[in-house]
DNA sequence: GACGAATATGCGGTTAATCGAATATTCGTC
DNA sequence: GACGAATATTCGATTAACCGCATATTCGTC
């Protein structure tokens, strides 16, 4: 049943804070890691999970791995999506979360040495239209 | 995080299935596993998470223990409910258990030996309400 | 083709979930 | 208070999830 995987999928702390940062706009492993402030091959199994279960993309960049959200998410998926949109008020680790990666972007976007931040603008542009 | 517990509760097909059933109405354990062929354990271990996760609440009747949808599920939880019911023509097995559930309460109602029948009845008509 | 940055994977250990089978509890009836 | 039906719990075993740490891979640069 594809419905469980999705669930099993939402069920680690680790992940929805994944989610609630790809909800603002697509990032790399090194900056969700920093963002998160965990250890980057955790990052990485973790974005395994969600990428098996349909959740997120990716895209390559240099040597950046680009995640996203899934632009077709299932229909339950999307329904937690927004769910977690709504949630983030309720718990203070979400929203600290976002100002991190507001914060992390901020510095990454005044950076002009590599091409990495002129594509999650690119990106970002194009989610937030989804979005 | 409640939420994570919530999700934790979703992600095993058997409470899948037992959730299904309990949107149509208030079960007791013994008809529960009969109309779902599992052991009568297996299905009271079950219960017993999904009291725990705030999805169910049973109620005595004599020596059954009829259960049923939370009153006043959080809000991850109803949305998640109200996909299940969206996503039963999708998944063989909701739909065979929804048939067994009613046959087995069409004999269930048809006997008039015990106190049973009466009670869940009653919930029936209520929960529809409400439902 | 050697190097470095970014990312992914392998491995061993620990914890949590699930199960079947047996047993305990609860409660109404006699 | 003994019995039986319905339900809950315990036990040991198996499997799956997660972690930290180390290492492998990928890809652009020199």
């Amino acid at each position: 049943m594809k419905t469980i995987q999705v669930y099993r999928c939402l069920c680690d702390e680790t992940r929805l804070r994944i989610l609630n940062l790809l909800l603002e706009g697509p990032l790399c492993v090194c900056h969700l890691a920093a963002v998160l402030g965990l250890e980057q091959p955790k990052i990485s199994r973790h974005l395994k999970a969600l990428k098996g279960a349909g959740a997120v993309e990716t895209e390559r960049c240099y040597n950046w791995t680009i995640y996203r959200l899934a632009a077709r998410p299932n229909a339950v998926l999307e329904t937690n999506l927004k769910c977690l949109q709504d949630m983030r008020g309720e718990e203070a680790v979400f929203a600290h979360d976002l100002r991190q990666r507001a914060r992390m972007f901020k510095e990454l976007m005044a950076e002009s040495c590599c091409e990495l931040p002129a594509r999650l603008r690119e990106l970002c542009r194009e989610s937030s239209q989804t979005v």
